[in-house]
DNA sequence: GCCGTTTTCGGCCCGACTGTTTTCAGTCG
């Protein structure tokens, strides 16, 4: 068993304790002991085997969970959370993902209702049900019905990374099978969409064994269909659904040309085949005067047979990358290579889980030429942000590190808060004594888009603010991005030198690539950044690039491309 | 449940907001 799986069942067994109303200091061990867990750069599946080790080596497991480790990797369980799934339903886990409710209001109406679905929520609050429970109103049933309908729209979507994970590990498997040559994931996942509906993997190979290969593999749940070059199933918990298609050699180009899309770029691109007297399919690209096959061994050949140059899968959208490709004015697209620091993270100091030299080490074999290490600031109380007394002593640290010559360049930072009015959460003496400062939007993201677009021109009147974090504030299949007026906040962001944050986070992506490239369009400059709060987040960077090319950007748009030298200069200059 | 110790117990993060109350519990970040 997998780090990452057992730490999602150290998880659960904290959210059911808590609507158990279980001790809360307790809960939060289960948790840092999850955190530790899944961080932890070893199996501790194999440190459990090993009579010379004891997992009560790991920090945040003492003795009681180093005994549901064992428990849980021997049997997916625990007796803690064996004994809470008897008391409640274990769809009460989702439950907890409807916002409004937490786990009290979840154990009130598991006291009072049998129920265990989402659909019997609804129900209840349809029927003014809830309103009746001590402490439950209307308001709160209105707010409930909200919550499931988001609920609802974002389920059937998974997160690229997750999509991502799973492909590989996918592709890893199938790759084995004798035969097989060619191998890749399709479809959004390969457009770099920042969530993914299903997988779609394509492979060249004898199709008996790949699917015999697929099908044994452990984490497929449900088998869809079946048939002779294809076959579909469920997989993974989450039942992501997976369709694995064998191909022959001759046909792999076309059939990646048309099931990586999108839906809307393969209709103009066949629009095109037609006007040129071809016809394109999944099988390849057609005469129609004598059916005699063009193309269709390499996507590039069926894109060159008619008229274009290869077009980078994250462009696919039918916005423009037709047209641009037909004039000869593709744009050159920032590649993660390209990428030379990165400039938002966290350490111990504030909600980080590594110290600011571990976070440089790690950065250091990533190859980067820099970091700016960018701790929150005292509004974030629950992660322990910074004053301004700290910040300047924390900047101080960084200088001294830098002394001591770890073979790359640490900027100070910070990333603080937009209070609720616009106004900064650090004064500006110490804002002045930073490298780099971040402003980023934490709290009050329900405010009218009027006011939220105040609170901002507020904010970029700071003359130190160099880069918006995160500006949308939406987090993926979550919540929404707050409202505000983009395009007076980018015009003023350009006319003042703030940079826009590509955040390379997962669960961010913010900006997308749709507003990136309006913002470009504006005159906007970026950076992306992966909001580390541990050393394995910093390869989440090949998100924010994959994002960052979806909104058309090049190298030169995004200052983290730039050498040491240079981008300590663009740090110091001003429009 | 973990951790550290002035070491076997006591501390562990907390402020703001909301909706429900009529003084505050629950949720969120």
């Amino acid at each position: 068993m997998e780090n990452k799986e057992i730490a999602r069942l150290l998880w659960e067994t904290a959210d059911l304790m808590e609507i158990a109303g279980e001790d809360s200091f307790r809960i939060r061990s289960y948790r840092n002991g999850a955190t530790a867990v899944e961080g932890y750069p070893e199996r501790i599946a194999d440190i459990l085997r090993d009579p010379a080790r004891n997992v009560t080596e790991i920090p945040g497991i003492g003795k009681g969970l180093a005994a549901a480790l064992h428990e849980i990797v021997e049997r997916s369980s625990c007796e803690k959370r064996d004994a809470l799934l008897q008391k409640f339903p274990p769809t009460a886990l989702e439950f907890l993902k409807i916002q409004g409710l937490g786990p009290k209001g979840i154990a009130l109406i598991l006291e009072h209702y049998r129920i265990s679905t989402i659909d019997e929520i609804e129900r209840l609050c349809l029927e003014q049900k809830l309103r009746v429970l001590p402490r439950m109103g209307a308001k709160l049933e209105e707010k409930v019905l909200r919550s499931i309908s988001q609920y609802r729209q974002r389920s059937g979507r998974y997160l690229l990374s997750y999509a991502e994970t799973m492909a590989a590990e996918l592709m890893e498997t199938l790759r084995q099978v004798p035969g097989v040559t060619d191998i890749t994931p399709a479809g959004s996942l390969r457009r770099g969409r920042e969530t993914v509906g299903d997988l779609d993997l394509l492979v060249t190979g004898p199709a008996d064994a790949v699917i015999e290969r697929f099908l044994a593999f452990p984490r497929v749940e449900e088998v869809l269909a079946r048939g002779e070059n294809k076959v579909s199933a469920k997989v993974g918990r989450e039942g992501l659904q997976v369709d694995v298609r064998a191909l022959p050699p001759d046909t792999f180009g076309a059939a990646m040309q048309y099931f990586t899309g999108s839906k809307d770029h393969n209709v103009a691109i066949r629009t095109r085949a037609v006007k040129m007297g071809f016809k394109l399919s999944e099988y390849g690209l057609f005469r129609v005067e004598d059916e005699s096959k063009v193309a269709g061994a390499t996507e590039a050949g069926v894109y060159e047979a008619l008229g274009l140059p290869w077009i980078p899968p994250e462009l696919r959208e039918n916005c423009g990358e037709i047209e641009a490709a037909a004039e000869g004015r593709l744009p050159e697209l920032v590649e993660l290579a390209h990428i030379r620091g990165d400039l938002h993270m966290h350490t111990t100091e504030t909600d980080g889980r590594a110290t600011l030299e571990e976070m440089a080490q790690a950065a250091l074999a990533r190859g980067y030429q820099y970091i700016a290490i960018t701790d929150h600031s005292k509004a974030l109380a629950m992660a322990n942000g910074l004053d301004e007394a700290r910040a300047v002593a924390f900047a101080k640290q960084v200088r001294e590190i830098n002394r001591n010559g770890l073979g790359i360049r640490v900027f100070s930072g910070i990333e603080c808060d937009i209070l609720k009015d616009g106004t900064p959460d650090l004064a500006n003496d110490a804002l002045a004594e930073l490298d780099l400062v971040i402003f980023s939007v934490h709290s009050h993201m329900n405010l009218e888009a009027a006011e939220m677009t105040d609170r901002l021109l507020r904010a970029l009147e700071c003359p130190h603010l160099r880069v918006l974090g995160h500006p949308t504030g939406r987090l993926l299949l979550q919540r929404d991005p707050f409202p505000f007026d983009f395009d007076r906040i980018v015009a003023e962001a350009v006319r003042r030198g703030v940079w826009l944050e590509i955040n390379a986070s997962p669960e961010r992506l913010d900006l997308n690539g749709t507003l990136a490239r309006s913002a470009r369009a504006k005159g906007a400059r970026f950076t992306i950044s992966t909001d580390a709060h541990h050393p394995q987040h910093l390869a989440s960077m090949r998100y924010g690039v994959l994002t960052a090319r979806r909104g058309w950007l090049g190298p030169a748009d995004i200052m983290n491309t730039l050498p040491a030298d240079r981008f300590a200069v663009a740090l110091r200059t001003r429009p």
